[in-house]
DNA sequence: CAGTAATATTCTTATATAAGTATATACCTG
DNA sequence: CAGGTATATACTTATATAAGAATATTACTG
């Protein structure tokens, strides 16, 4: 990795929405629907915010019938890696982050979009 | 550290003339003069980027006669440290960095805005 | 205090991007 | 293939910020 690409990182980074996201896509994929549920934010935006991140190359995606299933890029990313676990150590100290683990953690996982019943 | 000043840091850090500014100051303390010298970069430039990361609270100056001495900030930053670890790593693989390093061991630090001689 | 060197600020222009609205696409089901 | 659900894209507007030009500020020197 070069710098411009680790700007381009740092870039993906900066924006709180997507922030939220990498931290819940930490713990494993996701779809769209469950990430716009536990974030509370419109299908556009959620949408949106993921896009940018793959288009870095940060998450990759897979559709599973009508669903996109979203993960943390299997390429590998030292950098990445290092702010993830930066993001969890945070996940005690931030309300935001903490309430989005939480919240996924009681989430139905029985739904037909779920990455892990399928 | 909360996810707002997070986002903050890494706003900071997603600009190329930024990051050759951290690396350098990793190193130790710099004046402006000498950043300019070894970025390349017009004084505007520099000082306006060194603001920026003073506003956030990355680095920190402090003046010596006409001179302004710029170092990291010594406010414990664990976010702020591991990525400028990184950004060490890094110095090995991406040419900016490696040469900006190079350029700043080379450098006469006889000059009486020199931090380390005065 | 006049002149000079180092640095900072103001003003302007251009660009990236965030968010919303509307619309399009992809896939499933009957 | 018609209708519905999930997701993506296009278009627009507003905002942050990057960079350059010009000017201001601060401190030293004689």
């Amino acid at each position: 990795m070069n710098s411009d690409e680790l700007c381009q990182v740092y870039r993906c980074l900066c924006d709180k929405t997507r922030l939220r996201i990498l931290n819940l896509l930490s713990d494993g994929a996701l779809c769209v629907c469950h990430l716009q549920e536990i974030l509370g934010e419109t299908q556009v935006k959620v949408s949106k915010h993921l896009a940018y991140l793959k288009s870095h190359g940060l998450v990759e995606s897979e559709r599973r019938a009508n669903w996109m299933i979203y993960r943390i890029t299997k390429k590998v990313n030292p950098i990445l890696d290092n702010n993830l676990k930066c993001l969890q150590d945070l996940t005690s100290e931030d309300p935001t982050f903490r309430t989005d683990l939480k919240h996924l953690h009681e989430m139905d996982i029985s739904a037909a979009c779920c990455p892990s019943t399928n």
